[in-house]
DNA sequence: GGTAAGGGCTCCAGCAACTGGAGGGTCAAG
DNA sequence: CTTGACCCTCCAGTTGCTGGAGCCCTTACC
């Protein structure tokens, strides 16, 4: 009984696989044609090939490497631990499923900062507003020396805090005047709940009357805006309170330092009860 | 101002950045170092380079791919539509996602089907039984020809009905005796809900008393079985009724043909009831 | 002066699973 | 005899590296 032979072509075309694929898969000695010619080197498949390709079809289907496959296929009669396969199969998808899963928060995260920032961008004045503050829970790291630290500072914070943080990322300036090299600051990161960890120091910040501006621009132009801001305490006869407030509401992003100019800073000045009772303006 | 530059090994281990990966980067220009010495090669990294791999790191871990990231890079200045890339890259995770999900979803169906046939395997035993049916909503398509053609019959159910399956493959058998190649028959599927599709014969089949076994083996030899059940019926006297029906309750899987000597097959019966009124046994 | 260690360099190969193309042989019909 | 449809092999390219061979250069040590 002499069973009919296809093509290379023709079986392409039921199996539903490229020639080329079938091809690699022969010389993968994965799916090997009953009959190659000695002299032409044409192929020959028969229907058992075209089972075979089916259930490597399937395998594919379901994300197995080749060399899985081949390993499947070569323990076949004993067909026990196919069990195992699948399982294993199912795992690493499950993992890989995670990992994406994982990148796609941490993106979720990355674009509303991002967008955050853009509508910031459009609505932001650069007007002296007096407001009422909250009490805020804080957990910072008090450092002297150059602002230049801040940023190893703040990842330190970052770690320590991690999921706890809860807001922008903010400093409080303990000097009277600026100071370049000799600074006496604090990065800060609001937080929900009372933790405890090593090195930061975790409490509560009054809240209260405060004057406030937001500088846009980059960092080294801010005395200016603390210029404005002392200027217009002066003028309304306002006492200011220590440390002032800088809270970075657009600053270099997570992946790119972006453009200095475009940088919000919002600075908060806390104004010292009139002794007279006179409620502040 | 002459600033400090670091030789490729320094660099890498301030970056974290593999020396192999670095030579890749500065291959692609993802990442030139700011000085390469001329007659050497050698290549010397600054700070600005440690920012620009901190950056490329970033994404990489957001698993752009190289030639993404050259062009985020390019275009960082304008730095607008960083959004948008970040939105890609999360809806091409996503359906990424999607995909593995999915084959996860059919991983735990052929797992579920795979562990069930080997509990089955296990407790099977071939012993005539009697039984009471329920009745049956089942779609089927009846067809006159060689049982060969039930595979495609099967395949053609399969598709029509999908999602609404609810059990095991089944075969109607009207013939009063087996035929090869002329047979009577009807591919089955149990559904849950009543579903209108072209060509598929959908009704309840009905319940009642009946005479069961499990044939173990390939179908060549279902009529031992079915021989077994005809003498049984003369011995008790029982009255039978067609169309028989065959459960497949393991037979080739959705992968593999599996191994035919462990294929189970319920053969079910209807026994007609007793003219007389006295209860089937 | 030899040599070993520790950097650096280039170029090549390989992973996975194909895909595309060049260049050439085979077969049947018109 | 040509045309067109097939078929073949071999090579290159995809992505993001990784490993190795083979070579150069400097420094330290014996």
């Amino acid at each position: 009984m002499s069973e009919t032979l296809y093509s290379i072509g023709e079986f392409s075309r039921m199996s539903g696989l490229p020639v080329k694929t079938l091809r690699f898969y022969h010389d993968k000695q994965l799916l090997i044609p009953c009959y190659v010619e000695f002299d032409t080197g044409y192929r020959h498949y028969n229907l058992r090939n075209l089972e075979q390709s089916q259930v490597i079809k399937a395998l594919r289907g379901l994300d197995f490497g080749l060399e899985q496959i081949s390993r499947i296929l070569e323990g076949q009669p004993d067909d026990g631990d196919i069990l195992d396969f699948l399982e294993t199969q199912k795992a690493a998808l499950q993992s890989e499923i995670e990992r994406r899963a994982d990148i796609v928060q941490a993106l979720d995260l990355i674009i509303a900062r991002e967008s955050d920032a853009r509508k910031l961008m459009q609505t932001n004045d650069d007007r002296i507003v007096q407001k009422q503050l909250p009490p805020q829970l804080v957990g910072g790291i008090r450092h002297r020396g150059s602002y230049q630290d801040c940023a190893t500072l703040f990842g330190k914070l970052g770690r320590a805090l991690g999921r706890h943080i809860a807001g922008k990322a903010m400093m409080l300036c303990y000097d009277e005047e600026f100071r370049e090299d000799d600074a006496d600051f604090e990065p800060c990161m609001p937080i929900k709940r009372v933790v405890k960890k090593p090195q930061v120091h975790v409490r509560e910040i009054p809240g209260g009357s405060c004057i406030a501006l937001v500088h846009r621009g980059p960092y080294e132009t801010l005395s200016r805006s603390y210029g404005r801001l002392m200027s217009y305490a002066k003028e309304h006869e306002l006492v200011l309170q220590r440390p002032s407030r800088e809270i970075y509401l657009k600053g270099p992003g997570m992946i790119f330092r972006g453009n200095p100019e475009k940088y919000l800073t919002e600075i908060q000045i806390l104004v010292a009860e009139d002794p007279n009772g006179r409620p502040p303006i």
